[in-house]
DNA sequence: GTTTTATTATTAATATATTAATGATTAATA
DNA sequence: TATTAATCATTAATATATTAATAATAAAAC
């Protein structure tokens, strides 16, 4: 009987920390880490987001991206833009520096992509984005179940 | 063409994200966190670990499992041993506390794992760990070609 | 047998996660 | 329109991750 070593929060877990060691040697080359690099990701193509739409994109949490966002800029990737429309909202705009990071990192990040796409043929791809969905469905049902038998 | 949001990384954090939460809210009721759990959790059925096997069980680095240690112990829900025959080591033994928090907590804990695997089919299931164990093989080998070619 | 090398747990420094709370601002409502 | 409720960014407090270094001890090599 499988247990511990083979629930969804250790297998998921297990492959997250045999996958990000591939990325983090390219984030330190260029001296920054992984939520760094998911902010100016998010970046890529925009003109400027807010710091709310940075945390639904990157999956980063509000009060880290505060921190996050003070090294990027402490670093010249980034500016933060005041709005003037509503002036409850920030815009996170990448600078100059930024934009030559992200261009230097990108192809670079791809082709990391591509070597674990390599690893398994697209069916199967598929099937794990499928799986993982899967598992996340009906969440909001299963918490009130889960809930109510507490 | 789907990139950073269905990047390896991102589809993995985006199913702990709506995973853990299912969890944590048990571990809340019991006042402990992801981690000192996974501790407890690796405890279980064992006289002893030392801190370094728990590291490997757990997937906790050393350096986090001082703290989390320090505090389990706080609580009175472990004890350190000092090891007779190498004085390296140190032994983590579960208290009578402890044990009754691993026999009052690990059937709700199966209850979680129980509903999430009525989710998928027990084919999904090995697929899904078949397929991250495909993206994790050969990893020896992709860090040997990635570091060539920077 | 003594010097060198490895191993284990730990500390240190910096970065991030988690949860709750706050100040400023805007939207909603009576 | 005065008040209330909601939203956004941020702060605060505690816990953990990451990387490098260290002290104590043990094993290996000379």
């Amino acid at each position: 009987m499988p247990k511990f070593l083979d629930s969804l929060p250790m297998i998921l877990s297990r492959s997250i920390d045999g996958i990000m060691p591939v990325y983090r040697t390219l984030f330190q080359e260029h001296a920054i880490t992984d939520q760094q690099w998911r902010v100016m990701r998010a970046l890529w193509e925009q003109k400027h987001l807010t710091s709310k739409q940075i945390s639904e994109i990157t999956l980063l949490p509000s009060p880290s991206l505060v921190g996050i966002l003070d090294r990027l800029e402490k670093k010249g990737f980034i500016g933060r833009l005041r709005s003037v429309e509503d002036r409850r909202l920030v815009y996170i705009v990448p600078t100059q520096a930024g934009r030559e990071l992200q261009e230097l990192m990108l192809p670079k990040i791809e082709e990391i992509h591509d070597s674990f796409m390599k690893k398994v043929t697209p069916e199967e791809w598929g099937e794990l984005n499928r799986i993982l969905d899967k598992l996340n469905e009906y969440k909001t049902t299963s918490e009130i179940v889960l809930g109510n038998r507490v």
